[in-house]
DNA sequence: CATGAATGAGCATTCATTCAT
DNA sequence: AATGAATGAATGCTCATTCAT
């Protein structure tokens, strides 16, 4: 009676393992440029292996890709401290998607948006998933405004709007910390948090300059 | 004596179309997935023959990446009317912008970062030729704005940083575009320019607008 | 527990099939104009399989080339008669040396200083490997000159430039032998030997035999 | 009326540079490996005006032996002081022949018995090209032991054999003075004429040990 | 005559995937 | 369940050769 469970488990454990593996491949060697033998010696597998708990090497693209999206969305539905400001709780979740853009930059410079992969053309289907990933994240964050931020304290915008806006404010700061290498990315949410709001104008105070 | 420039002009214009035909190949197909008999193919010449204009498939590649890195970098050198005030200029300059992303983001959205082609190994090429050209897009708006800005005109930011998050923004809102399709991209400018300046608080009149 | 030993046979089996395929192949297409396909159809794979067992068409080259070598060598190894004079001794060896050459004829001459596949700049391979095993066959049999002759039975010279103008004399003849197809090879032993001992001026009985 | 031979010696002239510069690049790259474009730049040309003076590359190949092999005929066909004996007029023979070795050393070796580059199919081209000036080269000297030597002076033997036998001895050597680079190749005249009369034993004065 | 440009025909090699053991 | 072995399908790149200029 347990024992389809326990093999349930197994699998799904194995699935996990491979789904790091190919990330750590994915990291290295690049996405493409990965073979399913990179995946299986740094699973501990063969290739021929893979194929029992994957049916393809497309397969495991997406749930490495899919585990990312779903570790974000998991930031966004963590619950917060409920007596807080729209700003203050905004300012936390924002910290722990830097935390998380951190521990992962690796792979989602990787993946990012690596819709080039392959083409837009009908039926194609890493650029469906690289993309797909990427809206998954936006809407996340989006529900995350509907449920936290009353319409005005968005500017009444449109809450998908706002979170793509912010999203993209984050991936450009992603890119630019990659290539420095400058300090936690972390650090930076105060100064996120302000543009947010306030736009470069800044809000009373503005002098913060950056070196 | 004019023979030699005249072979030079015919040379640069067959590799601009070699360019172009790529360009398209790309989008269509894919950057990895396009073969160099595709790519010939919308150029009409034979694979073999591309190999007079381009030593490899990775030097069209760059190249076709270049190509876009310059009209960017064009639209931020092209000159603005002179008694404007900063946010006007900038308003110019995103609208620009916009629409150069909008008549290129097929384009852009195949190679958008996609430094995933290959991994970050030191000696790679692919990933290292995106990043290179997103970064060269972020620097030269980061002179625009040291150029047409005064320090307190963006807040004291950093200017790179401020171009950062700008490009950012501008690559969420091109991601949301692409996958809905709505209107043009450039009608966004005076919202783009309202967050930039103000932040989602907006400034006096926080219209409302719903997509 | 013998899984592996068994495992190891099969693959060695494996290689030597495909080197006895690929002699054929060489003999009959050349060395360089018969593909991966031309061998493997030769030994009942896909070109791809071959991969399998080798690195490279270059690698199985140097194998063809090694056993061929190899067999010269066990030649020179195999025990004689104990009881038998210098020159007799040499007229088994020679006989012996050449049955194998009537025996590879066709790869010998496909091979034969086939050192111009490639050109001598360092670092080629190629031609490399032929020198080399055009020379291992000379070492070989220079060391048979000193383990089975006296110095004085050579003449006093030196055993390995002996050795290289009896090889020398062999090659000459094989490549007569091939454009004439005139009888077994192994017939000429008895005229080699005399040559070798007396040279044209031949000894005694100078017995005029025209071909 | 004098310009078509003109022409003519222009034609063959060109023809002659083409040839030298074949020669080299085959030395320098090999003969398979250097390219119609290698070939070219030695000449000082390109690659399509070589059509111009040769059908194809198979051509220059052939052309390349077949000057080879010429200045090997004419050295059989040097006319030598009258007044000497047959053994003297051996020996200089013998070094003339090892001095045209020697120059042309390098081009011999990626030459030499390169029938390995193609099959011996027939109709291959490659394979009999070689084959045939190597035995062109053994008729030339037989000729010459036929027109310099009474019968008995080489034992009674049959000159084409005598050729072969002597030339084997001379590839053998060749093989070991590239390997070695050990002093002139025609210094060895000596040593090859007293094998070539004597054989090992050599004749009365026996000790001659080299290295 | 010389050549720049174009090309057809190839070819070694890679890799995701299958399947018998 | 794990895998060694086999393979079909691709693909970037080379090169001898042709031909218009």
């Amino acid at each position: 009676m347990k024992a389809p469970q326990r093999r349930e488990r197994e699998i799904a454990r194995t699935r996990e393992d491979i789904v790091e593996a190919a990330s750590r491949a994915f990291v290295q060697i690049g996405v493409h440029d990965a073979t399913m033998q990179d995946i299986a010696a740094e699973a501990g597998y063969t290739a021929a292996s893979l194929y029992t708990y994957f049916r393809s090497k497309q397969e495991i693209v997406e749930a490495v890709l899919d585990q990312l999206t779903t570790e974000f969305l998991q930031v966004f539905e963590q619950p917060l401290p409920g007596n807080l400001t729209f700003p203050q709780r905004f300012e936390i979740l924002l910290v722990r998607h830097l935390e998380l853009i951190e521990k992962r930059r690796a792979l989602m410079l990787t993946f990012h948006s690596a819709e080039a992969e392959s083409g837009h053309c009908p039926g194609d289907s890493h650029g469906q998933s690289f993309h797909q990933n990427f809206e998954r994240r936006i809407l996340g964050l989006a529900d995350w405004f509907k449920k936290n931020a009353k319409p005005d304290e968005i500017g009444g915008h449109d809450p998908e709007l706002v979170a793509r806006l912010l999203v993209g404010m984050v991936f450009g700061l992603l890119h630019g910390w990659v290539a420095k290498d400058q300090g936690s990315l972390a650090d930076r949410a105060p100064l996120v948090r302000d543009f947010f709001f306030h736009g470069v104008s800044g809000n009373s105070k503005a002098g913060a300059k950056k070196k």
